[in-house]
DNA sequence: TAGATTTGCCAACAGACGTTGACCAACAAG
DNA sequence: CTTGTTGGTCAACGTCTGTTGGCAAATCTA
């Protein structure tokens, strides 16, 4: 039946029910934290399933951040919507699922996910700082600002949850972040 | 002879060491990844001696991030030059030890570190934007703000070590930081 | 129906972890 | 010198970790 692409498999609901479950644990408490036991119990499994379908824990990670970003495409922004257009976006794909709270919670302490989060960031802000700011050489410093707000935002809402920064509604949100963003992207260098 | 104070006492070479190496520790590894194993090797000493001193891992880590800030004081600051004396005072504070570094990779996975992270911040922005924030009901979100690219750079530069954020020179990265903190404490509400 | 493959559980391994208590050496006080 | 206190090592405990291999049942293939 499915042809040219994979072959159904029968365990396919215990395959996302395990990531399902990684997911979670990852974004709620970090690496080392998450055991294979804790993820095998939530999804109601044998922790050597774990092992069968994903190899080891990296492998684990690996599959459970393994998520499609659907990046903004730069040449349908109006340059000066760009911070706006940044900050929604960023906020959209944080709240839609725990995968990158995952991700930066595992960020931190770990190098796979370090990695793996600087090629987000790169990936995402890169080519809209390419698109908009004045010297393409400063592309890069101006992109890492930017990763550096949204980042900082995301820690302090989803992951420490500071208080004030957890009651802040999103167009609020939006509505300080954006200007930010978009001077560190437009502006003349300091 | 210490009358007053604290008797000292001849194992304080070994408590400072053990205090060290645990800082280093917490700071490259987080809290999980951190062994009083491996701390005690780094301090030359033997694993008993840490839970001797220190009662347990928890209590090492209470008294390893147990630092002092040197908050500047509110009424000696410019109104217009808030942005830039918080932003210097930051980098001053992050870059002198590893304490802080340390505080905020546990905070990611830990919630006493979370807790104490929050603190520190709360206690550092927000009687300065009780100064200078239009609405005194305000501040606690202007705050969270400036403490939300504060870490975000932090976090970037000095945990995730992402390349341009690393690069970036002290003078430049205030130039850029400045004026955000600035806008976020004393702008209208947009 | 007979055999092969997949899915799952169970029990166990080896290593690392935080933590404990017994024990020894150096020192201080009488 | 004797006695109590402090600084330090050593060996071990119970527990949790990732990971492995064997075995039973369900399912697919012929």
């Amino acid at each position: 039946m499915t042809g040219t692409t994979q072959q159904a498999r029968r365990s396919d609901a215990t395959r996302t029910a395990i990531l399902a479950a990684a997911r979670e644990r990852f974004a709620a408490d970090g690496y080392e934290r998450a055991t294979i036991r804790a993820i095998a119990k939530d999804a109601a499994i044998d922790p050597s399933m774990v092992m069968r379908y994903y190899g080891n824990k990296e492998g684990l990670f690996a599959a459970a951040i393994d998520l499609d970003l659907r990046l903004p495409d730069p040449a349908e922004i109006t340059v000066d919507d760009m911070g706006r257009t940044l900050v929604r976006h960023f906020l959209d794909l944080w709240e839609e699922n725990e995968v990158l709270t995952a991700l930066l919670r595992v960020g931190v302490t770990n190098a796979a996910g370090a990695e793996r989060m600087q090629d987000i960031f790169k990936r995402q802000t890169l080519p809209l700082a390419l698109r908009v700011c004045p010297d393409p050489a400063e592309a890069p410093v101006r992109a890492a600002l930017c990763a550096s707000q949204v980042l900082g935002l995301a820690l302090t809402r989803y992951v420490l949850r500071f208080g004030p920064a957890v009651g802040l509604g999103r167009d609020e949100t939006v509505e300080w972040l954006a200007p930010t963003l978009q001077r560190y992207l437009t502006a003349e260098r300091p």
